[in-house]
DNA sequence: AAATTGTAGTTGACGTGTCAACCATGCTAT
DNA sequence: ATAGCATGGTTGACACGTCAACTACAATTT
C-alpha cells in the first residue's frame, strides 16, 4: 500500500551521492595506479600486511581486515602472487596459509604511500568542509550496524 | 617537498566515507537483484531506454546519458540482448545502432521501480539527517567539473 | 573407530569493467 | 578520385567480484 515513489529531488539526491563518490574515489585510484600499477585491491592488501601484520598475515585475518570473502581473497592473491607482490606459505600446525609481503611488494608499496596520501588529500579531503566531515562521521556512525571491518590501524 | 603525510583521522575519514557508500550502495543494490535479477547497469540502461527515450535510445546517446564508454555498453549491450531484454536494430542513414527495450525488458523494469524507490528510501534517504541532504548536494555541486552525465529526467 | 560438523582455503563459471586494437562508413581536403 | 580523418561500434584479452561446489583436515559426537 506504501507506495514510497521518491520525488525528483530524492533521485537527484541519490545520482549526485553516487556521482560524487565515483568521481572522487576515481580519481584518487587513477591517480596510484597510473603512478605505481597497483589497483586499489593490491594496495589494501600490501597496507594490511605491512600495518597490521609487520609483514604477514594469516589469509583469514587479512580477509577479515578487508572485509572481503575468502574467495575474493584467494583469487587477488593468486594474481598478486603472479606478479611477486606477495608470496604463501602453508602452516602445518594449523591449517592455515600465511601471507607475506615480497620485498618487490614492501616496495611498491612505500612508492605508493606518498601517492595516496597526496591524490586522498586533494581529491577528497580538501574538497570537504567542516560541514562535510561531520556529516561523513556521523553517517558512518549510523551506518556501520554488523559491519565489522573498519580499519583499525595497530595501537602505536 | 611538501610530505602531506595522512594523520590518523584523515585516513579514518576516508575510510569512513568508503565504508559508508559501499555498505548503503550495496544494501540497495543486493535488495533491487535480490528482487528482480537485475543488475545495477541493466537498470541503468532500461530506466533511461524508458524515460530518456521513450522506450529506445541510440547507442551513442544511451553512453551519455551513463557516462560509460562505448566498450563497456557494448558488452553490456551483448549480455542483456541475449537475456531479451533489449534489441539492436541498426539504423541505415546514420551508422549508428537503436537500442530499444523489448516487453521483457519493460516489465522488468516496471518490477523493479518500487523495489528500487523503497531500497533508496530505506537504506538511504530514511539514514540522512537534513545536514546530510545539504552536504550531499553541495558536495556534488562542487565535485561535477567536466563530468557531464548528471541525469536529468525529461522535462515533465 | 566411524560418522558428523566446522574451519581454511581453492576452484570454475560467469558477470562486470577497462584498454587497446580493429572495422566500416561517411566527411573533408588535396 | 583518393587519401586521410572522424564517427560509431565491436572485439579480445585480461583484471576484478560473486556464487556455489569442492578439498582437506581437525574437532566432536555417537
Amino acid at each position: 500500500m506504501n507506495k514510497s515513489e521518491l520525488n525528483e529531488e530524492e533521485i537527484q539526491l541519490w545520482y549526485k551521492w553516487k556521482g560524487s563518490f565515483h568521481s572522487i574515489f576515481g580519481r584518487v585510484i587513477k591517480e596510484m595506479s597510473d603512478h605505481t600499477g597497483l589497483s586499489e585491491g593490491d594496495y589494501g592488501v600490501l597496507d594490511r600486511l605491512d600495518l597490521l601484520g609487520d609483514g604477514s598475515l594469516r589469509q583469514q585475518e587479512l580477509a577479515e581486515s578487508m572485509d572481503w570473502d575468502k574467495s575474493r581473497l584467494s583469487h587477488h592473491l593468486t594474481r598478486m602472487e603472479k606478479r611477486r607482490l606477495v608470496m604463501r606459505k602453508p602452516l602445518d600446525n594449523d591449517r592455515g596459509v600465511q601471507v607475506i609481503i615480497t620485498p618487490t611488494g614492501k616496495s611498491a608499496l612505500n612508492d605508493a604511500r606518498p601517492i595516496v596520501s597526496m591524490a586522498i588529500r586533494k581529491h577528497f579531503l580538501d574538497q570537504l568542509t567542516d560541514q562535510d566531515v561531520e556529516s561523513i562521521t556521523k553517517l558512518a556512525e549510523r551506518t556501520k550496524k554488523g559491519s565489522a571491518a573498519s580499519y583499525n590501524a595497530p595501537a602505536p
